[in-house]
RNA sequence: GCCCGGGUGGCGAAAUCGGUAGACGCAGGGGAUUCAAAAUCCCCCGCUGAAAGGCGUGUCGGUUCGAGUCCGACCCCGGGCACCA
């Protein structure tokens, strides 16, 4: 049914493109007299329905000629483009067509990232079908797509709740099952008690369900996990070859791997009469000596045991099992823990320890319990000052008082050496912690151990809308995979759900079936896959997306890895992770040759904007688009207080956050394009900012991109209306136009540099308009001026066709008829224009500016500093003889007074 | 709380390897053109000062002939924190 949609729709934009094309070429024939004015309009659908009738954008495999695999992190149909699909799109546009000009293969796909939970809650708002929804969303999504003119191969198009693309999901899950990559095991979820289901992170809201208001429970349920830990040393070793990604996120991945090199160790025990060991891992432990307590999770058996008999106890464990569930609030909550009685041996020296059960200790790190050194470790010294627990110190530094008065910086350095310690005394950091470890060895308590911060990877969802997961429970077979042969397990599209659970337990022809083994009644698995399995493997996929046999193919090999990634920064860490790892499992199936999918990478910063919220009568939270309220600002603009526009009644002002769906702050590109034209939209958004930075949204700069197009338009009008020559290839040239000529091939240069290496589009657009400005002020009359006008203008077009491909076209079409600027390689520098016989230099005394020199080329270091020191300006700032003379060649003199 | 970014005129920003701070654009002011308006073109536009000059890149301190850029401490804003995508 998917699949039918898809084609369906695919069919009916054809038919409508069609539809206008013959006026473009009506227009052609009848009207050669280039418009006076720029109407965006009519020259966006001419060129974009030439480049669909020619099919320019499909990507062809082609062995002669380098690829360039260009891809964009693909969008959620959310229903509407917003300003960081925009600038998204736009960034990998402008990287598809240079490197067409530079003489790659592109490709350039596009997909729809299309399970989730939007979708659903879009469902229970509008009594909808997901499916329906997300298809209807994604034909609304490809129109704005089209309409902005982007080099993109649809030929390619996937959908990832098309069972075509999630067979592929199942069929790789049940690899990695057969594996053991994939397993089952317990794992903790959102509870809400009213509506009996499970809730996302973002629908607990101060620990309370988003449509109920209850109390979120934390409960513990089976579900499958991906042993990404598995390739946590590759993952993080590889980052190393990854040099063309971003520092920063190689750094937070490497962080969020988190390698930690350590001694997990046992604090034995003797309960009800019999032995057990408390293993615990520390990075620390050099300071195992100043233990005084230890801190088990809410979960772990210990707390259960002493739980039993203790019912005050039980009910702090019970609390803590409350709450939430998410890393932020886990850390920047209360710690508060509670004494079990029950005491282990300290391993080194037999002292009895207590045990705690802290709220802060995880059971899903390590094994669930830590030791408490409380005098170097800032969380176990404010536990211990609020439970009044011994605090011992065990490390000190040369010339620093150990105070328990209050936690001092020092206390936690690795920098110090080990203090009654006893035997363990004086030894420094790594020394101590080998010492103690090969005594806890000894011992048979201990062993030097690498800890991961990373987790693996739990992808079962309890929701409806995503990829069903290919199993099947048998009372007497138990957990059986859906044989191969049987995939796709196929998603019923017509559920509607209603926030209460998923629909899937409610629909007997997709829950019952026969057992692939025994044959008898059996029953489906009704939980879905992560969505962030679909974004795992979805670029390889576009190398073959139309093949039914298999995953990928060898054209795979041809295109993969992506050559250039973009997306935004706040997939750093989980979606590229999970990327790489996905691409590593692959390539040990032996379905792929590479180790990591994505050679270069560029973060776009986010698109922010204001957000505007209430609080409802049920505690959960209903958001305001800008448009829906009115605020009231101070004199610089602050916003003092906000009320909606409907009702009048005050509304939160939340600061300002990244554009999204959920918090109805986002600008639809639609009005922008239809007032302005697409390569206003698209200039404007590589000209605000670079593509790295985070950038506020407001719209008053539009119109001076506007602008600057319609002025490129006129100055191209003028000169061809006086007829177009040949460009200026050779010949004497005044000095006038020497210096233009000088100023082209450095633009040529500047914004080759800007967007092949910098990747820095704005100030390639501002390097345009300033030789724009020098353009317009020459006089380009004579013969010498008309022809460097008409090189000029027609490398104005080439180097602007990146990014506004639209009026690049339009002015080719006049400057060049019967070529397509398509066609067209990336202009050439001419090094006799960039020839100087004289440059400038500026003079500083003392480090400030004060004057300016101009000297020859290639005036020696002598020559230079006595221009400096002759120029008048200077000589007001100096007297007598200079204490010294730095000469920066081809920048600047300083003289030291 | 932890990890990663960012902070420069009224605003978006530039300064790419430590070398002219504010390119380019927006907004604003003045003028030309026009019967008028739109559009276009020209000039001004960090603060201060009559000028010479002085000050100025979140705050405080340091390194350097020279710091927006490097180092240390702090403040504010954004992203991520594993079930939003």
């Amino acid at each position: 049914m998917a699949e039918g949609k898809a084609c369906s729709c695919r069919k009916r934009f054809r038919g409508g493109a069609s539809g206008y094309n013959c006026s473009f070429e009506n227009k052609q024939l009848s009207d050669p007299v280039m418009q006076e004015h720029y109407t965006p309009s009519s020259i966006e659908s001419a060129a974009q329905t030439k480049w669909e009738k020619n099919q320019v954008f499909r990507a062809i495999e082609d062995t002669s000629k380098p690829k360039y695999y260009c891809l964009c992190m693909f969008p959620y149909p959310s229903g509407k483009l917003h300003m960081g699909h925009v600038r998204n799109y736009t960034i990998g546009d402008v990287l598809s067509r240079y490197h067409r000009m530079q003489g790659y293969n592109v490709l350039q796909p596009m997909g729809w990232d299309a399970f989730g939970l939007p979708a659903e809650n879009a469902a229970i708002a509008n009594k909808v079908p997901p499916a329906k929804w997300t298809w209807d969303n994604i034909d609304y999504m490809r129109l704005q797509l089209k309409s902005l003119g982007f080099a993109i191969d649809w030929e390619r198009e996937l959908a990832t709740c098309s069972p075509d693309y999630y067979k592929w999901n199942q069929w790789m899950f049940l690899r990695m099952l057969e594996k053991g990559i994939a397993y089952k095991k317990t794992q903790v979820v959102n509870w809400d008690p009213v509506d009996m289901t499970v809730l996302a992170n973002e629908q607990v809201i101060d620990g309370r369900g988003w449509r109920t208001g209850a109390l979120v429970e934390k409960r513990e349920i089976p579900g499958y996990y991906l042993g990404i830990t598995q390739y946590a040393e590759e993952l993080l070793g590889d980052l190393d070859k990854l040099e063309h990604w971003p520092e920063r996120v190689r750094l937070m991945q490497a962080n969020w791997i988190g390698k930690s090199t350590g001694v997990r160790f046992a604090f034995p025990y003797e309960l009800d009469g019999e032995a057990g060991q408390l293993w615990v891992f520390t990075t620390r432990a050099d300071t195992i000596m100043g233990v005084t307590f230890c801190a088990v999770a809410a979960e772990h058996p210990l707390a259960t045991h002493a739980a039993k008999n203790n019912p005050e106890l039980a009910a702090f464990i019970e609390k803590c099992k409350h709450g939430s569930v998410m890393e932020a609030d886990m850390a920047t909550m209360e710690k508060e823990g509670m004494p079990t009685g029950i005491f282990v041996s300290h391993p080194l020296t037999g002292e009895q320890v207590e045990v705690w059960v802290g709220n802060y200790v995880l059971m899903s790190y390590g094994d669930g319990a830590v030791m408490g050194v409380p005098s170097h470790d800032e969380r176990d010294f404010a536990f211990a000052k609020k439970y009044g627990l011994p605090i011992n110190q065990v490390v000190g530094m040369e010339g620093k008082e150990y105070s328990l008065d209050a936690w001092q910086e020092w206390y936690g350095s690795k920098d110090g050496a080990c203090v009654n310690s006893g035997k363990y005394d004086g030894l420094n950091y790594s020394a101590a912690v080998d010492a103690i470890a090969a005594d806890l060895i000894a011992k048979n308590l201990g062993e030097k151990k690498v800890q991961w911060r990373l987790r693996d990877w739990g992808i079962s969802r309890q929701r409806y809308w995503g990829c069903p997961i290919p199993l099947i429970h048998c009372d007497d077979c138990g957990t059986v995979p859906v044989p191969d042969d049987q995939l796709p397990v196929k998603l019923p599209e017509d559920c509607v759900p209603d926030g209460s659970g998923n629909p899937l337990l409610k629909r007997d022809d997709f829950l019952k079936c026969t057992c692939p083994k025994c044959g008898k009644p059996a029953r489906r698995e009704t939980d879905t896959m992560d969505t962030f399995v679909d974004s795992s493997w979805y670029y390889a996929r576009y190398a073959s997306p139309d093949n039914a046999d298999a995953m990928v193919d060898e054209r795979a090999d041809y295109w993969m890895p992506v050559d250039q990634y973009i997306g935004g920064i706040e997939h750093a860490i989980l979606h590229l992770l999970y990327s790489r790892f996905w691409s590593k499992a692959m390539r040990d199936l032996g379905l792929v040759s590479y180790d990591e999918p994505f050679k270069r990478l560029l973060t776009q910063g986010m698109v922010l904007n204001h957000i505007f919220s209430r609080r409802t009568d049920k505690g959960g939270i209903e958001y305001f688009a800008p448009e829906e309220v009115t605020a009231e600002t101070d004199e610089k603009g602050r916003i003092l207080s906000v009320k909606s526009s409907v009702d009048g009644l005050p509304v939160d002002y939340q600061g300002i956050g990244t554009m999204s769906k959920s918090k109805r702050n986002g600008i639809d590109p639609q009005a922008l394009i239809e007032q302005y034209g697409a390569d206003t939209a698209r200039l404007f958004m590589m000209f605000a900012a670079p593509p790295e930075m985070t950038l506020e949204w407001s719209d008053s700069a539009v119109e001076g991109s506007f602008r600057f197009l319609r002025r490129v338009w006129k100055l191209a009008h003028d000169h061809i209306s006086t007829g177009i020559v040949p460009a200026y290839t050779s010949g004497d040239l005044p000095a006038e136009l020497k210096a233009l000529r000088f100023q082209l091939h450095t633009l040529i240069q500047k914004v080759a540099d800007d967007y092949g290496r910098r990747q820095q589009f704005n100030t390639a657009i501002a390097a345009v308009m300033e030789f724009l400005n020098a353009f317009a002020k020459a006089d380009l009359k004579s013969d010498a001026g008309k022809a460097v006008a008409q090189e000029a203008l027609e490398t104005i077009a080439l180097v602007l066709s990146p990014i506004v491909p639209h009026i690049a076209d339009a002015l080719w079409n006049e400057l060049k008829p019967g070529s397509d600027i398509l066609d067209q390689a990336w202009p050439k520098v001419d090094p006799a224009a960039l020839v100087q016989d004289e440059i400038e230099l500026v003079v500083q005394v003392n480090g400030k500016l004060r004057s300016n020199i101009k000297v020859a080329k290639d005036a020696s270091k002598e020559v230079i500093e006595a221009a400096a020191l002759a120029d008048e300006n200077v000589q007001k700032f100096v007297n007598g003889a200079p204490k010294k003379v730095i000469v920066v060649p081809g920048r600047l003199v300083n003289i030291v007074a």
